[in-house]
DNA sequence: AAAATATTGTTAACATGTTTATCATATTGA
DNA sequence: TCAATATGATAAACATGTTAACAATATTTT
């Protein structure tokens, strides 16, 4: 008789292990932010923009893993919110140029001690040599060509 | 010479590399689904109705990762697409059976072959142990409590 | 049994993910 | 130079993620 080809078990399914995985880092850090009204994805795009001092939207994409069409979202909202200012590029005008304002900084300022905590909480759990283990396969993933 | 004090790369922030890993892995499983116009959670949920042979919204969210209300709508699609039947459980009228059609096998049959490929490739280029190694990794760091 | 509570599933509202199309500006090439 | 092409960013359309509220049915409590 034949054998239908069994999925493996959902905790041995890459792509929904990789899902918990993220949902078990990223629920605190949500349930954190929350509370100044930041989503995770306005959150990484406050801290890219802040590190880089100016810095113009497609970089922000790549840094902050964000596909264009979301990221222009986001950059409207915090412009709105006020945490982000936006310019035009004086050389190239296709270009704008985002830089964060003085309550952009407030908003880091609040939280990335409180962010920071979890992500070494989670490092001292797991313990540092499996969590750069860790860090390690999924860069090693992230390199190899499907 | 002096090593400015910088926040981890995105390479080494557990969020965006888990990020990219699944991007890494979900992207070609999206573009086979795509000539089958089905979303990558569609699939995930079909496969599970599939093995299952009968059961409710409630156990199929928990093992697809689904939220219930993501779920919801992706009920409605799968049933109006015609690929599963929904039924009113006799026992509990709270609770709805969800079965997979014949037009929903046919999907899976179409599919089935090309997704185990995916991954097995994925394996065979990151290497059994190390694979292994990093679900295992995955579900310790899912297993924490944070 | 009636009221309170819990469970199952849906709806609503807003944000992001994803693909395709489009607009404006730059660059290239004949 | 000017038409063709490339690039940066946005818009549109649909699907999912996320939280809160809600409706219907079951269960528990009094």
């Amino acid at each position: 008789m034949a054998m239908t080809p069994r999925l493996p078990s959902t905790s041995r399914s890459l792509p929904i292990a990789l899902l918990r995985a993220r949902e078990r880092v990223m629920g605190p850090i949500r349930h954190l932010l929350s509370d100044s009204d930041l989503t995770e994805q306005q959150w990484r795009v406050l801290r890219v923009v802040q590190e880089s001092g100016g810095i113009d939207p497609t970089q922000i994409s790549d840094q902050a893993c964000l596909l264009l069409p979301s990221l222009t979202r986001i950059l409207q909202k915090l412009d709105e919110k006020g945490l982000i200012s936006r310019t035009r590029d004086q050389v190239d005008r296709r270009r704008q140029v985002i830089r964060i304002t003085a309550a952009g900084e407030t908003i880091i300022d609040a939280n990335m001690a409180a962010s920071l905590a979890i992500v070494t909480r989670t490092r001292e759990k797991m313990g540092e040599e499996r969590y750069e283990a860790l860090l390690d396969l999924l860069n090693e993933l992230d390199g190899i060509e499907i």
